[in-house]
DNA sequence: AGTTTCGGCGCC
DNA sequence: AAAGGGCGCCGAAACT
């Protein structure tokens, strides 16, 4: 592999050196200041692995990315050769298929295709982005917007290689308990078998609950038309089948996503390791790939338990999305409720909803995910009043959203496009090609392209907020890795606006202070001055489930 | 037989 | 009471 040191400039400062091994050239280098590299998914692990571990980096593709979106090019190749080509004029690459995790892989079998570049079209690339970090709206927001990501990366890589811990016995005992024992073949467990039993008695003839088209037919033969087998459109039915169904569908939900198999694939000595992917998702939030990490039920969350003299310190971002709204939209009324520590939903209430704070967190939420219907509308007149600006923002987000404009966060992510119409004037317009819809398609096509353009609204509305806060975050991130860094705590989960830091329980105090002041630098260095507060709610726990 | 989509539901 | 934003995962159903 091939070296540069680069000057304060961003150019080459002295001569490329060649290294035969990417570890021993890193681990001969400690006092580099941020190493710059094509892919922190690719190089970092294999750094981890030997036990390397860098301060900060610039992941080239990963700007690539962001930039991309930023300049309307959402889609494009980001591949570091993509970009090279680019710049180039040659013909440019398709990224390569995305690989998807495997139950249980560690690491892949093979070595990756090198997808790198000479140093000499890297540097190029890079010293490309920088001209075009200067042309970006806020040029300097997006330094950090990329900066911050590729941090959140190095995180990621990280808490991949750290693994959550997890008790596979406590873990068993849960399932033992909710869903009864296991039959041999297979089947399903004692419990679910005896709610299918409830079931079909109710009904009076066989019934499996976990098919939706049986249990359709079967509330039609007892004169009950429902649509759907969703929990909330059967749950107010008067049918003695309706409690046992509910209660199988949770309980068959845990077997089938967290049961006796997800833990046989996903849990390896002592640890759940989930595949974190920083920035997954076109607003920045963090996805994962394999056993549904950020979907842990909240009752098999008693397996999540530190190891013996450490402690798991859980924080929690206290109503976190509307202090985001606060310093984005500069809200008076709203900073000044979101620069208090106290439950800022029960202080919008005392403002504009005389102390009901259900009714003041809906009208919240409704204004965030642009509700269309229900209490929260007839709630979001009285917030408009009382915080017109905040409301203002989202609504014109969701109008730029409508119109086909691009939104974006804080720091500058940006939204993906419109999607063009389709070719096919059918299918544009929303006209179903099978003939026993026709007599429905007059008053389906009238509202079709504007409720097409609202759905778009309602998501860049609630893009400026998820995505702003997910900017947030990775500042948080970065700032807690690093406070980390000199003690033997490390950080072992991420979920939105959730953090978990497994330590020695002699360090969980200083853990928890960690988190308060890099929730604050967080916030200085996202949103620069304003009153707004980020508290976290922090729990010191030796299990995750006694963290609420 | 293998792959994609759907329905449903878990989390925030 | 009603059903808004972002995801991943599973088995079944619907396809090639």
């Amino acid at each position: 592999m091939e070296l540069a040191a680069l000057g304060p400039d961003g150019l080459p400062a002295g001569p490329v050196v060649r290294e035969p091994d990417l570890v021993a050239a890193v681990r001969a280098r400690p006092r580099v200041g941020r190493w710059v590299w094509r892919s922190t998914a690719e190089v970092y692990p294999r750094l981890l692995a030997a036990g390397v571990r860098v301060d900060r980096c610039y992941d080239v593709e990963d700007a690539e990315t962001l930039l991309l979106g930023h300049e309307g090019r959402y889609g494009e190749p980001r591949s570091a050769a993509a970009a090279l080509a680019r710049l180039r004029g040659g013909p440019v690459p398709p990224d390569p298929p995305q690989r998807s995790a495997a139950p249980g892989a560690q690491s892949s079998l093979f070595e990756p295709e090198d997808a790198g570049l000479p140093l000499a079209d890297l540097l190029a690339v890079y010293a490309e982005q920088q001209r075009r970090h200067d042309r970006a709206e806020h040029p300097e927001r997006m330094r950090l917007l990329t900066a911050a990501e590729s941090a959140g990366m190095l995180v990621a890589a990280e808490m991949n290689r750290a693994g959550l811990p997890w008790s596979a016995e406590v873990h068993r005992q849960v399932l033992h308990d909710l869903l009864g024992e296991r039959y041999a073949g297979g089947g399903e467990p004692r419990r679910l078998a005896e709610l299918a039993d409830e079931v079909s008695a109710a009904f009076g003839r066989r019934v499996r609950p976990d098919l939706p088209a049986d249990v359709i037919k079967a509330f039609a033969q007892a004169g009950i038309r429902i649509r759907s087998t969703r929990r909330w459109e059967i749950e107010s039915l008067d049918h003695p089948a309706v409690k046992p169904l509910i209660e199988y569908k949770k309980l068959y939900r845990v077997w089938v996503a967290h049961g006796w198999s997800w833990l046989q694939d996903w849990v390896r000595e002592g640890r759940f390791r989930p595949e974190f992917l920083a920035g997954g998702t076109v607003t920045g939030r963090w996805v994962t790939n394999g056993g549904g990490a950020l979907q842990i039920p909240k009752v098999i969350r008693r397996a999540v338990v530190a190891d013996p003299g450490w402690r798991l310190v859980v924080a929690d971002a206290d109503q976190m999305e509307p202090r985001v709204l606060a310093a984005i939209s500069r809200d008076p009324g709203l900073m000044e409720v979101a620069g208090r520590e106290s439950d800022l939903y029960q202080s919008v209430s005392d403002r504009a909803f005389s102390g009901d704070r259900d009714q003041a967190k809906l009208a919240v939420l409704g204004a965030v995910y642009g509700q269309t219907s229900g209490d929260g509308l007839k709630n979001l007149a009285a917030l408009r009043r009382r915080f017109p600006r905040a409301v203002a923002y989202v609504d014109e987000a969701a109008r730029a959203g409508e119109e086909g404009r691009l939104v974006r966060t804080w720091l500058g992510r940006t939204c993906p496009p419109a999607v063009r119409a389709t070719e096919d004037p059918a299918e544009e317009a929303g006209i179903p090609t099978g003939d026993e819809e026709a007599a429905d398609t007059p008053q389906w096509v009238a509202g079709y392209a504007s409720s097409d353009a609202r759905a778009r609204g309602r998501f860049t509305r609630n893009f400026v907020v998820q995505g702003s806060a997910a900017d947030w975050t990775l500042l948080l991130l970065a700032a807690l890795r690093r406070a980390c860094a000199d003690l033997a705590a490390e950080l072992v989960f991420f979920q939105h606006d959730e953090v978990i830091v497994h330590c020695p329980k002699e360090e969980a105090e200083t853990v928890v202070a960690a988190i308060r002041e890099a929730s604050d630098l967080a916030g200085r260095l996202t949103f620069g001055q304003t009153p707004v507060r980020f508290p976290f709610t922090t729990a010191v726990v030796e299990c995750y489930a006694d963290a609420k």
